[in-house]
RNA sequence: GGGCUCGUGGUCUAGUUGGUUAUGACGUCUCCCUGACACGGAGGAGGUCUUGAGUUCGAAUCUCAACGAGCCCA
């Protein structure tokens, strides 16, 4: 026997499991599939507990299905192309990739992100996650781009691929596109500037009454405050909120764009703040984020006021050339000259500006990529329509978003550290050269394309220098783990994958994009299953950020509590809901796996080193027990099948500690020492004993190996509890159930008195007759022994149909609501009520009369000649008056009293 | 502003074909070191089930609204 050490055995299976490549996805096995497609975890840091319980959730997953005897495909994979890795390393050296070669730095990068993968990688096997790392990739690597590139390809070929226009965030002191997680936000004060915009048409003078709209020689006048008058020639609509008093009359009027030769429309919008400035905004293109979804919302044109070099364009007319601010200035001398501005207020404002230099971000229009979406939303929600979402309302998010798309993807990039896009383009007439599918992996930056000039113009090729989204990337990862266009017989075998796990913050991106590429490349949807898992939040319930500083290590709480008391945490979060790190959880692990190794141990030190056979006959406590374990394994198996992990260790640790510990095992222990019954006993304590270890296993994949090892391994033949087989169910027999369940019952209701008396439980108890009805005195008759031998009775004690001769009287009289509700509707709360204010009066009668009939109670209209308590619309409470024999003392329980022999003076 | 989810003792949580006395964990209090386990066992205290209205004989559960929280919104 060993020593109960937690972190002593972790360490030891890790190694060993790495040793034995337990894990390998054998691609010769004729076992059917089970092939998970893994998150590639993102490589920009290491893993925080958020993480962790994700990655421990699909590994339960992997551990179930690999002991229902499936093929599993989990791959230790990782995700390392993208921005926010690029963002990392510039902010590490201070640098920007423009600063030094594109090479240079794209090697930089892979640096950063190789070593977090090192480290993650180490905290995977900590974590005890069974990912496979004969089946590993990156996706930065040549072996992975070549099939994004290849897929690009296919796209393009089908026609889905296209160039258009698009903003993008801007420096234009960088001049360099920008992703919004390189925008930050400062604070500072800017001018707001009241303009005014004259009506085209002649308005009633009645208009004057309301706010923000004026008079003077010119015409009257729309107020309209802005911060950017600079942008006044790319003004394309006025908007209002349509709940304004003015929404009336302004709308669909048209107004002039001071400063320069347009007329626009006047609109209403929800969008609008009522309280800032007039009430009043114009909308440019494209001055913020907000402007952008007008954009697209109104379908305005993209006329751009700002060029890549910060400079304003040929629209704004003779303020062309100028920089941003020298033209604000311009534009607002010449309008308060032409008294076209009402005033200037100074405005607090947080502005998204560069990270490094600080320079305001504008957007400008950038040539770019797109892949169609819009046309597939039925082929994505037909798709989405034939997987199993868990939970199945997760699919709602995916298509509400469908649903709401308003234009197509926008695949490429302005960046380095990417998958490259696998063409060139004609330097003079545009024509598009793609790569050769047999070249892929390629880089046009470094590589020639496959013809030395232009197929339509003979001019000269230039190679892209655009890279992809990342979600081009990981949006193909079914197609990737599946040997799509590598080898034929697997990619039939394994797509579509059986699962997809994922967290519920990247439906609209990972999921939306990978059912729709997948589908659109192979005709079939990407997996059978999809997964959700909620988000881990800190202590507090507020989410984790590294910039609040409450970030949970796993790695900490792991060497604090263990890691399969943190699994015991992982494994209490529910599916797809928000679930804040709880330490309680962990701390109930630790408590729950001593448990387990007790009852083990006890276990163990019965069973010894011969194996239990099954016998002829089982003792009804025996087959109680069995069955109730049965009903346990089959629930267990279902909830494990929808990915209930929290509902299904609850039962199984309420299984162990209450039904199986506290009961069953304190029955049996009598007999064991008396050595009766020792087949059933211990065929029972086997079965029940190695059943439960299994159904742990996915959970404590350490501690279970280790009781594995210690009792069972010497009868058993596999070399790991995590591919054994699940069990299943042996023994269901609703009788026998019951009657163990009423001798359980009355053992927990005498052992609790013992506890009451100050009595220990192996104290002997001078009881000598047991008095019940008679189906009760059946069963415990015929578990006399178990009874006997637990609650140390003397061996004389009698069971005996009947009450003892004492005087009983009825305490309370309750009504049954689920009874008296639909029989009498309006009137069962009368008849509640009087029942229960008149508590004397009832036992009174029911004593002398037996029954209490309807007509008894004043104010009910129902009628009926029954007895209430006959027919079960009443029930009653009952005490003995604890007064037996001369020589004795009765106990009254709930069904059965129990005679005590007083103790001699 | 929109979509989805959630709101239950000090803390966290179970609980929907509606049945009145709401589950468990952690903490807390009392008693008990019983031959696997004191990281154990027996028992107790602690809740207007966020608020308001509605449906119903009856609502934690169904409907509507409000308030609060989380995620996503290119």
């Amino acid at each position: 026997m060993t020593d109960y050490d937690q972190k002593a055995f972790e360490q030891k299976w890790q190694q060993q499991w790495q040793d034995m490549k337990l894990y390998h996805f054998d691609f010769h096995s004729k076992k059917k599939p089970y092939s998970i497609d893994v998150p590639p975890r993102y490589a920009s840091g290491p893993l925080h507990a958020g993480h962790a319980v994700h990655y421990t959730h699909i590994d339960f997953a992997a551990r179930y299905k690999r002991m229902r005897g499936y093929n599993v495909f989990f791959p230790l994979c990782f995700d390392v192309n993208g921005i926010p890795i690029e963002e990392r390393v510039e902010r590490q050296l201070n640098i920007t990739r423009k600063d030094i070669d594109r090479h240079e730095f794209t090697k930089l990068c892979s640096e950063f992100a190789q070593k977090n993968i090192a480290t993650m990688t180490e905290q995977f096997i900590r974590l005890g996650e069974s990912m496979d790392p004969s089946i590993y990739y990156q996706t930065d690597a040549e072996y992975y781009r070549r099939i994004t590139q290849i897929s690009f390809l296919e796209l393009f070929n089908k026609g889905h691929i296209y160039k258009g226009e698009f903003p993008v965030n801007w420096c234009p002191r960088c001049m360099t596109a920008m992703a919004d997680a390189e925008v930050v936000y400062s604070d500072r004060t800017t001018k707001l500037n009241t303009i005014k915009f004259y009506f085209t048409k002649k308005q009633d003078e009645q208009l004057l009454k309301f706010h923000g709209i004026g008079k003077d020689p010119q015409g009257m006048y729309l107020e309209i405050a802005t911060t950017r008058p600079e942008m006044l020639a790319a003004c394309q609509i006025v908007a209002v909120h349509p709940t304004d008093e003015r929404a009336a009359w302004l709308l669909d009027q048209t107004v002039k764009v001071p400063t320069v030769d347009k007329e626009v429309k006047i609109v209403a919008d929800d969008a609008v703040d009522p309280e800032f400035g007039t009430g009043v905004v114009m909308i440019c293109t494209v001055g913020d984020k907000e402007d952008l979804n007008w954009v697209f919302k109104y379908k305005l044109p993209l006329e751009m006021s700002i060029d890549e070099e910060g400079k304003m364009t040929a629209i704004t007319g003779k303020y062309q050339g100028m920089k941003i601010e020298d033209a604000r200035a311009a534009i607002i001398k010449d309008m308060t000259a032409d008294k076209l501005l009402l005033k200037q207020e100074p405005l607090a404002q947080n502005v998204g500006v560069c990270w490094r230099c600080k320079t305001p971000v504008e957007f400008i229009n950038a040539r770019q990529w797109f892949l169609k979406t819009i046309p597939f939303k039925q082929l994505v929600l037909d798709a989405s329509n034939s997987m199993h979402w868990f939970p199945e309302f997760m699919k709602i998010r995916l298509e509400d978003w469908v649903n709401s798309l308003e234009w197509d993807w926008v695949i490429s990039r302005q960046r380095y550290f990417a998958t490259p896009i696998p063409l060139w383009e004609c330097a003079s007439c545009g024509e598009v050269v793609l790569a050769r599918e047999e070249d892929c992996y390629i880089d046009p930056t470094i590589d020639q394309p496959p013809v030395p000039r232009c197929p339509k113009c003979g001019g000269t090729l230039k190679g892209c220098e655009d890279v992809f989204d990342t979600w081009m990337d990981s949006s193909i990862s079914p197609l990737y783990n599946t040997f799509w266009r590598r080898d034929d017989h697997k990619f039939k075998t394994l797509y579509p994958m059986s699962l997809r796990p994922q967290a519920h913050d990247i439906i609209r991106t990972w999921a939306f994009y990978t059912i729709l590429r997948c589908t659109l490349l192979t005709d079939k949807k990407p997996f059978d299953d999809i997964m959700m898992g909620g988000f881990i939040l800190s202590e507090d319930g507020t989410p984790m950020h590294a910039s609040l500083g409450n970030v949970i290590d796993p790695l900490g709480i792991i060497d604090e509590y263990g890691t399969d008391a943190f699994r015991c945490y992982a494994a209490s979060c529910a599916l797809g809901e928000d679930n804040p790190f709880r330490r309680k959880d962990v701390v109930r692990g630790t408590k729950l796996l001593r448990k387990l190794w007790n009852v083990q141990q006890f276990i163990g030190n019965i069973i010894k080193n011969h194996k239990p056979q099954r016998p002829e006959h089982l003792q009804d406590i025996d087959q109680w027990m069995l069955t109730k374990y049965s009903k346990l394994v089959s629930k267990c198996t279902e909830k494990m099948d929808a990915f209930e992990y929290s509902p299904t260790m609850k039962d199984v640790e309420y299984f162990l500690w209450h039904e199986f510990a506290d009961h069953y095992l304190e029955m049996i222990k009598g007999s064991i020492y008396n050595k009766e019954n020792e087949d059933s006993i211990r065929f029972t304590l086997y079965t029940i004993g190695f059943g439960l270890l299994k159904l742990f296993a996915p959970f404590f994949p350490h501690l279970t190996e280790e009781i594995y090892y210690d009792v069972y391994k010497q009868f058993e033949t596999s070399d790991s509890i995590h591919i054994s087989s699940w069990p299943e169910p042996i023994l269901e027999d609703d009788e026998k159930e019951q009657s163990g369940e009423a001798v359980k019952i009355y053992i927990a209701q005498v052992r609790s008195w013992k506890s009451e008396q100050g009595m220990a439980l192996n104290a002997p108890l001078p009881a000598t007759v047991t008095y019940a009805a008679q189906d009760l005195i059946t069963k415990l008759k015929t578990n006399h022994h178990i009874i006997v031998s637990t609650l140390k009775y003397p061996q004389t004690h009698q069971f005996i149909a009947g009450k003892p001769e004492i005087q009983e009287t009825i305490t309370a009289v309750e009504p049954v609501f689920s009874k008296l509700g639909p029989a009498f509707k309006t009137d069962s709360s009368t008849i509640a009520r009087w029942i229960k204010e008149n508590q004397e009066k009832c036992i009174t009668i029911i004593e002398s009369k037996g029954d209490l009939t309807l007509s008894e109670i004043p104010g009910v209209a129902a009628k009926k000649k029954e007895g209430l308590l006959k027919a079960g619309y009443l029930q009653v409470k009952r005490d003995a008056g604890l007064k037996g024999k001369k020589d004795s003392t009765v106990l009254s329980f709930d069904g059965f009293y129990l005679e005590l022999q007083r103790k001699k003076p």
